[in-house]
DNA sequence: TACTATATAAAAGTATACAATATTCTCCTA
DNA sequence: TAGGAGAATATTGTATACTTTTATATAGTA
């Protein structure tokens, strides 16, 4: 089974995926709709890391000709997402644990400036505390219903709309980059905690925020994102995956 | 004088910009080359911050078709280097003193790391020190000969340099987009301080690297790239450029 | 049988052509 | 003369067609 054939179902099964993508801001080029449709694809484990992509075989599930694809293409070769080799072909890129240790430093070191630059502009008050509290009830929420994907989507948030507050766009531009390989790891693998934990860790990151020390804001978001991920094996867990993609398809 | 008039240039007068660009490595895509040569141009103030940039003529001065130029211009949009309204054009991304302000944070955020990360990598010895100390002598020459863009280039080496030593993929990758719009601010911009105050602190962040304390290291870039471009008015700058690139069009 | 060379096919890279949208300019009317 | 409606133009968005490169398969030879 080749990772166009399960991204078809990105068009196909999941049409919410392709539409909802671009709701809140105006009709983008359908270059941007392939790229959120490619991540969520990828997201959902449709597409794994190291699947080749294939032009002809992506437009044609999207409805939609190679020039958009392309550009899609290009900007998530550029962001890292995919890896290319000329006239060899377009990959997912493979995430090994290395991979997955150097976007943790990045994202932490792009999360703790914006924390520090929030609080430094004294946004650490209301009513930003209160947005941020609700996503963590939004959290806890989702935690009771068991809705894993719900959950992902407001712990993403909740980062999403710290980093905000710093005002910075370049930073908040970087922190997507990241926030949608974090994204496609994060969908691979099972969460290393339980998530009641994670909330948890949530209402104490908030509470150190109020607080406005930066040190212990720092490690506050190191410690939260380090372990999020780490001591599992993403390399045993993509193998699985692809061995359950094929098996399903030989059905 | 439209942008594209100015950006002729890039491809007549000074095709080793466009050809120099992609020496290092295998011959890239178009796309990548029209990246390349727009920065370049940027960065030579060939096109300026707020310009329109048209696909049709950019296609037609760089000899290549709008399929790769769009595909330039759709990465550059996802970097920020470029801001785009559907159907109504796409612009070199205006500079503004905030958006400069935005570009340092992150961009001493990530050097900050890198550097600390390649200490505890335990690789502020030799040889890398060594040949980080071939980069700062290699500024003192051109500095000496008043090769500004040479100089600006050694520079730029120098901090590439010292961010490979962490040996982050990720963190390389998104200062490499930085770096291209600091780039395209430095062309703009006379330099804050004198060439030679410049070497001076580049040996002096090269001290405190090989001493190996992370609180200085951290102080010494903030310091370094902070003042860097402050306390210039950029604004001003671009418009004295527009003005001077305008006449020079009506003779 | 194994290995190499050649031919065939598949897919990326590129260019041209067409459609949709926005801007501009002109002409008409108040 | 000023303002607006509409046509003309310019430019972006998208699709199709062509070229180049790589990969694969087949056949021929050692």
């Amino acid at each position: 089974m080749s990772a166009t054939d399960r991204l078809q179902l990105i068009a196909a099964s999941t049409p919410e995926v392709f539409s909802t993508a671009f709701v809140k801001l105006q009709p983008r080029t359908l270059a941007h709709q392939v790229i959120d449709a490619l991540v969520a694809g990828a997201a959902e484990g449709l597409i794994l890391p190291g699947d080749r992509i294939i032009e002809t075989e992506l437009a044609l599930q999207l409805g939609v000709s190679r020039v958009p694809v392309r550009e899609a293409l290009r900007v998530l070769e550029s962001q890292g997402v995919v890896v290319n080799e000329p006239y060899k072909g377009i990959r997912l890129t493979p995430v090994t644990p290395e991979r997955i240790d150097w976007l943790i430093e990045v994202r932490v070191a792009l999360e703790t400036t914006a924390a520090n630059r929030a609080i430094a502009r004294g946004l650490n008050i209301e009513p930003h505390l209160g947005s941020l509290g609700a996503i963590v009830e939004d959290m806890q929420d989702k935690a009771a219903r068991n809705d894993v994907f719900g959950f992902a989507t407001a712990d993403t948030n909740f980062h999403r709309a710290l980093c905000a507050l710093a005002g910075n766009t370049v930073l908040t531009d970087m922190w997507e980059m990241l926030a949608r390989q974090m994204t496609i790891i994060f969908g691979l693998s099972t969460l290393g905690k339980p998530m009641s934990a994670i909330v948890e860790e949530h209402r104490r990151m908030l509470e150190v925020f109020r607080s406005g020390d930066p040190v212990d804001m720092a490690r506050e978001i190191n410690d939260h994102i380090d372990v999020q991920i780490h001591k599992v094996d993403i390399e045993k867990i993509v193998a699985q995956r692809r061995s359950q993609a094929d098996q399903a398809a030989s059905l």
